[in-house]
DNA sequence: GCCGCGGATTGATGCACATCAAAGGGGCCG
DNA sequence: CGGCCCCTTTGATGTGCATCAATCCGCGGC
């Protein structure tokens, strides 16, 4: 598991962003990457330091936030495997306005602005997967701009319970669990929410029968009714 | 003043997405454009309808919203004169995700995906341009994010009034005026206050001699006091 | 001049959520 | 097996803002 033997043209091909390109095309944008390996803990940049590359969560959890002057934390975006975070910033020239950093130990694969510039040069279906991935991550702002404003807490800790859960026509696929990729304290911030207050609201949705706490699984025993729930009084 | 006989290319030469094209490209795009005039109230288009095109307030003022089950409205954005809006949407082939609504008589440059697709394949640095405008707007979202989740309601109306300000070194230029475009009840929901509240809000900034009302006009009397300026109790 | 109307203000009250404080696990190390 | 630490829960209380309800103001129409 040395950093150094691994394939990073392959790595890369696996990627939605790359998978069409040749193999000379992953090799030169290989020539500007590099696999970093950071401890839970680790910070990936700062508010203020010049951006010149993005990058891609291989393994592990990336949490990007904002700090208050008060020195308040508000979690923006979580970052799983296969996703990647802070490529927007590259094309304004401007130094990064958030902070990331590891919650687990995590693998990264940073992605220099270069190589990604020629490469637009070369291939301009190249330029609209990007364009397609930056206006992805948009509308998911967007949305959360929505939910904080005219959602209730209680709303978005469902929407959040119910997010990639489809609700088609025949959902009743019996139990489903959700198993939270980060500690709740961390949840409870990227809903905007306070710790207390989203452990409450999941406890009354248990209490409501709608869902099972175990730990960081969270059992939910019919989706239907959940997210038509509205509390008693 | 006739619609149809507008000099499309003029008029798009001026936008800073398009003002390094040739004529001759300049030609192209204008083939996939149209002028619109929209009166106060008209929509621009609304949720869920099929999205081809990009649009730009040529005179006037546009209001991006969501709309809750509820029918509460929350103003996501405002768009002036010379700023574009849903390029996003062209990119993810998917249907528009938010309602945008003439709020004065305006006039409206809209602009195909056909030929947004074509120059950016024609155009490597076209592609930039692009990219680096809804990289822009991705980060006005992240502000926006930020400041609801950390900012009090006062606070993010002094940084309403204070947003096109420098605060530079000298910023003692006296008084400054900021005109609001569009009512108050509107610049609230932008803010995600009631207008009751905003009104409140406004009122107390001038209670404290930092700022002056006078209908749309707020005279700001010293913005550095402003910016710094937290209630007494 | 007066009426009507949309926008703005002002006051009284209520609530969803935050805050503060304390206690309860569970896992890991010695 | 015991102690410590981190995360979570639970309870009591506080508050920033919303809501409800008048009233007010300026302006255009007749």
């Amino acid at each position: 598991m040395e950093a150094r033997s691994f394939d990073l043209p392959r790595y890369l091909s696996v990627l939605p962003l790359f998978n069409e390109l040749s193999a000379l095309e992953l090799q030169r944008i290989s020539q500007g990457s590099q696999l970093r390996r950071l401890a839970r803990g680790d910070m990936v940049f700062r508010v203020g330091q010049p951006c010149a590359e993005f990058h891609v969560t291989v393994m592990g959890q990336v949490k990007l936030f904002a700090i208050s002057a008060a020195g308040q934390e508000k979690v923006i975006e979580l970052v799983g495997p296969g996703n990647s975070f802070a490529e927007a910033l590259m094309f304004t020239g401007r130094p990064y306005i958030i902070n990331a950093q590891a919650l687990t130990d995590t693998l990264l694969l940073t992605i220099s602005k270069d190589a990604v510039l020629t490469e637009i040069g070369h291939d301009p279906n190249f330029a609209l997967r990007m364009l397609a991935g930056i206006s992805r991550r948009l509308h998911g702002l967007v949305h959360d701009v929505e939910a904080y404003a005219l959602h209730s807490g209680l709303q978005r800790v469902i929407g959040y319970l119910l997010r990639d859960l489809d609700l088609g026509e025949h959902a009743d696929e019996g139990v489903v669990v959700v198993s939270l990729p980060v500690s709740k304290a961390t949840i409870a911030s990227r809903l905007s929410l306070t710790p207390e207050y989203f452990s409450r609201v999941l406890h009354e949705l248990e209490a409501a029968g709608l869902i099972e706490i175990d730990k960081r699984d969270i059992r939910i025993l019919d989706s239907r009714r959940l997210a038509a729930y509205q509390p008693a009084n």
